[in-house]
DNA sequence: TAATTTTTTAATAAAATGTTAACTAATTGT
DNA sequence: ACAATTAGTTAACATTTTATTAAAAAATTA
């Protein structure tokens, strides 16, 4: 049985939180809501939605900034977030995409639309999740149970350390340069390129450097 | 000669098909309809298309649907899909983008538009396409993965004898002028005329001399 | 809050790559 | 054949890039 999905609202206004909760309660969604930016940010570790409704109008901190903030958080990068925006508002679609948003909808809400939505945007996500173990030699790298197998035995990777060989490991033998490795990891702070050095360097010292291989002047692959 | 691209049309419109079909074959590429999503996905392993164009808005299965739909199956990951959307449409450019769309055009469709959209990401993958290995004779060198294969033996080519032989290799016979060769590698420094006689010799150290020939006066070929 | 772990940076060392200069060899035109 | 021109070779050295530390900063955990 596929377990329900969780669903967090966000908005002001205390009837559209009605208004969603009846419609994707019904829907059997898991719901949960705050009517504040500061207030969803709290909820969100003990919540841990699989998507988040967003009202971008909101006082204090608007719905763009709120997903900005989740954005940067680590462990929330694969939450979902839609945004509801009234279509006469000024915030362009652009604005939302580029803070991070998966989708949006605008008001007025219906409700079928509203269902089908959440249910099509829930659905790319499961199968995008399908991140199975990749296995290359005696090596093996589970994004799902954050797990790395070298020949068999279990090596503990911090967090950095485990994204940048699990990168790496996707697409065998290719050589990611310094920026392509800094785009997928770094989503938002700035690190300097000698930072990437020694997060290389730590992971040869646990799986050694024969697959870890530097191509001077570009970057870094991994080779079988 | 190049080879036409063929391009599969689905709407359940026969209007819009016929107009798109027409504007279409005018310009020479080889057209392959479907009038609904199933039909289409039925149609994708015989007609194998370059690029599917999509109506957003269809009965039973909606673009987003099939789009999907395409992008589970694995032999099909490369396949260019461009939507048709009403400009009312409550779908959003971005869930058409997150399904897996390489553009769209908004209805109602002007020809010369459509044309000139459809040439550009043709040709946008067209040179995607390119930067996969060149292999001439026994020699294999591929930029993504920055490898040089010498009858399966792998050779360790710095940066710019890298760059330096692909050049060559990309148009196999025809002669580069230093000034050419300067230019596309040497972006931005001044480097005297012996730095590319020192290359060029590094090079044949490493692959032998009966590929890269000197043309005495103009430049340097490589050769099958 | 303290302790611990992780992440980042900065300084410096080491390695590899790139360029040049000076010289030699080959080719071309007269 | 012989200048004149162009290319090839070599080794020195300059430059760039990466590796390695240790230590500071940030985040996490107890």
């Amino acid at each position: 049985m596929i377990e329900k999905s969780k669903i967090l609202l966000v908005d002001d206004e205390e009837d559209i939180l009605e208004f969603l909760s009846y419609n994707l309660k019904k829907e059997g969604f898991g719901i949960d809501t705050a009517n504040n930016g500061i207030s969803a940010l709290k909820k969100l570790e003990k919540s841990k939605p699989d998507l988040i409704i967003l009202d971008v109008m909101m006082p204090e901190m608007d719905g763009i900034e709120v997903c900005e903030k989740i954005r940067e958080q680590d462990n929330f990068d694969d939450v979902l977030i839609l945004f509801l925006t009234a279509r006469s508002e000024e915030y362009s679609e652009l604005a939302g995409f580029s803070a991070g948003a998966d989708d949006y909808i605008t008001k007025p809400i219906k409700p079928k639309l509203l269902v089908s939505r959440v249910n099509a945007i829930l659905k790319r996500k499961r199968k995008k999740k399908n991140d199975g173990p990749i296995e290359i030699g005696e090596i093996q790298i589970n994004k799902s149970n954050h797990k790395l197998l070298y020949s068999g035995k279990e090596i503990y990777l911090a967090r950095k350390e485990f994204n940048l060989l699990y990168n790496l490991m996707t697409v065998p033998g290719k050589v990611f340069t310094r920026e392509e490795i800094i785009s997928s990891i770094w989503k938002d702070a700035v690190v300097g390129d000698r930072t990437i050095d020694v997060h290389i360097r730590k992971i040869r010292e646990k799986i050694g450097s024969q697959h870890i291989k530097t191509i001077k002047g570009i970057g870094y692959k991994f080779d079988i």
